[in-house]
DNA sequence: CCTACATCCTCTAGCGACTAGAGGTGCAAG
DNA sequence: CTTGCACCTCTAGTCGCTAGAGGATGTAGG
């Protein structure tokens, strides 16, 4: 039985030390056991829970959707309905958040090519956002 | 000499009452005149100086990003260089975001389509989050 | 003039997901 | 045995607001 130090266990899962504690802060990750000196010792489970944890945040879902996928994952013989939610949820989302960067992307282009690089008050980037309405693309 | 509440200059703004405090709390928008009662007295210019704010949040631009982009407003002999730069930099964040969520989509859009609906442990969205060498793309 | 009622005021605390820092302890190498 | 890093706990700060308490002001109708 090795002891794999917090140190360790942020290396392996690529999850921050000051953020493992924060997670088993907010009860995602579970306490481990401590060595002699009160030290956190973790196991291979561990690991790959905080493996788990990193993707799921990288790929943008939200602790408390982390929290649902992993009491699934916990529990392999339920049905994975919600989990399809969840990331159908996040597709969705994704999505909408594609579309309005694009637009936001068009306006920032024409903002920056008008830029005549004189002085602020024939400034392009100035000008339209003072002036709404000269915005090619409403937001959302 | 019209009295602006800063109800009415919340709507003419789109800007929210409490926001338009917290902006004046943090220096960006100036200290309005107070009525007898104490009450804040906005002006045109004002209304102008919080639908730029606005404008410019809605744009993803952070409120120090603002506040360099209302000062060159305010005077507006100055290079427009600053100006330009700012939303240079936005521009290439707005790229690299978007990039990044196409990637992630591919990725949600695998694990949606390779969900069965079956149970758990026939799951690909649990799978995928649980091994990222199954991603397709890696994540910068 | 009085009463409702909306709107205004200040102040503090909370959100999410960490991050930073202070001040102290454990542990392994030289 | 000391050096020095990694660990511990705890609190507070980040960003850009948002929510709520508890009270004052302003306006319209009776």
């Amino acid at each position: 039985m090795k002891k794999i130090t917090i140190g360790e266990a942020s290396r392996k899962s690529g999850v921050k030390v000051p953020t493992i504690r924060y997670y088993e802060s907010i009860g995602l990750q579970p306490e481990p056991n401590r060595s002699e000196g009160n030290q956190r010792s973790y196991e291979l489970a561990d690991l790959r829970r905080l493996a788990f944890i990193r993707h799921a945040r990288e790929l943008g879902f939200e602790v408390e959707a982390i929290r649902t996928l992993l009491t699934l994952q916990d529990d392999p013989h339920q049905s994975c309905a919600s989990a399809d939610a969840i990331a159908k949820a996040r597709l969705i989302e994704v999505e909408q958040r594609i579309r309005s960067l694009m637009a936001l992307k068009a306006e920032l282009e024409l903002m920056v090519e008008g830029c005549g690089h004189g002085r602020v008050d024939q400034c392009r980037v100035i000008e339209v956002l003072a002036d709404h309405g000269q915005c090619s693309h409403p937001h959302n």
